[in-house]
DNA sequence: GACCAGATTGTCT
DNA sequence: GACAATCTGGTCA
């Protein structure tokens, strides 16, 4: 397809997870599907670093859950959460290295008659602006779990970098760590999943 | 083999 | 604004 070409080069992945969250904001996820595609621009990201950051599900170690985090850069990482919601990560800084960016948010733009077929709600600003609700709007499943962003159903391109005003925030209820920057998201953007 | 905790969302007050 | 719902994976015995 010819979205290999248009999406983001894995390089731009092989970066730390602050970088990569940063880049990531005013980028476009799309995701192919036999239903049709659907495509919005991130909003809102957040970091997972290596071994310094407790919070990260690869802090303890390499496990056949989060296995994909220590791989190549540039990969999905999905997985499932209180037994209900999917969330999306991407993999970056090197291999070997457990970083990732949890995509939050995500203001729809291609398909959004099909998001709202399967969130089954009609407000736009409702349809992607979580973690969950995102996976569940474009359909992101099990399925998706350590596909290249590169190339493939699911990729994201570049969109409308510089002309986003980017607001870095420190995570809520965490301590370690509070001291850093790890949340992201577009100044006045109408579908980040906090104020 | 059993128990516990979790990167959330939806619904009720 | 607060709390319950619901399941998978990891840790511990």
């Amino acid at each position: 397809m010819a979205e290999g070409k248009m999406s983001l080069p894995s390089h731009f992945y092989g970066r730390s997870a602050i970088e990569v969250a940063r880049d990531l904001l005013g980028k476009i996820l799309v995701h192919q599907t036999k239903e049709g595609v659907t495509s919005g621009k991130i909003v809102e990201t957040e970091s997972y670093l290596p071994f310094n950051d407790p919070a990260c599900h690869a802090a303890r170690g390499k496990t056949k859950r989060n296995y994909v985090m220590f791989g190549k850069p540039g990969r999905s990482y999905v997985y499932f959460i209180y037994g209900n919601y999917y969330c999306l990560n991407a993999v970056c800084e090197k291999e070997g290295t457990p970083a990732a960016v949890l995509i939050r948010a995500l203001e729809p733009q291609e398909g959004i008659s099909l998001m709202q077929k399967r969130r089954k709600v009609k407000e736009i600003k409702n349809l992607c602006s979580g973690p969950g609700k995102l996976c569940q709007a474009l359909g992101i499943k099990r399925e998706e779990n350590d596909q290249d962003l590169t190339k493939g159903n699911l990729v994201i391109k570049p969109g409308e970098e510089g002309r986003v005003k980017i607001i870095a925030r420190p995570r809520i209820g965490i301590e370690a760590g509070s001291d850093k920057l790890l949340r992201f998201y577009i100044e006045g953007s109408a579908f980040i999943s906090k104020p």
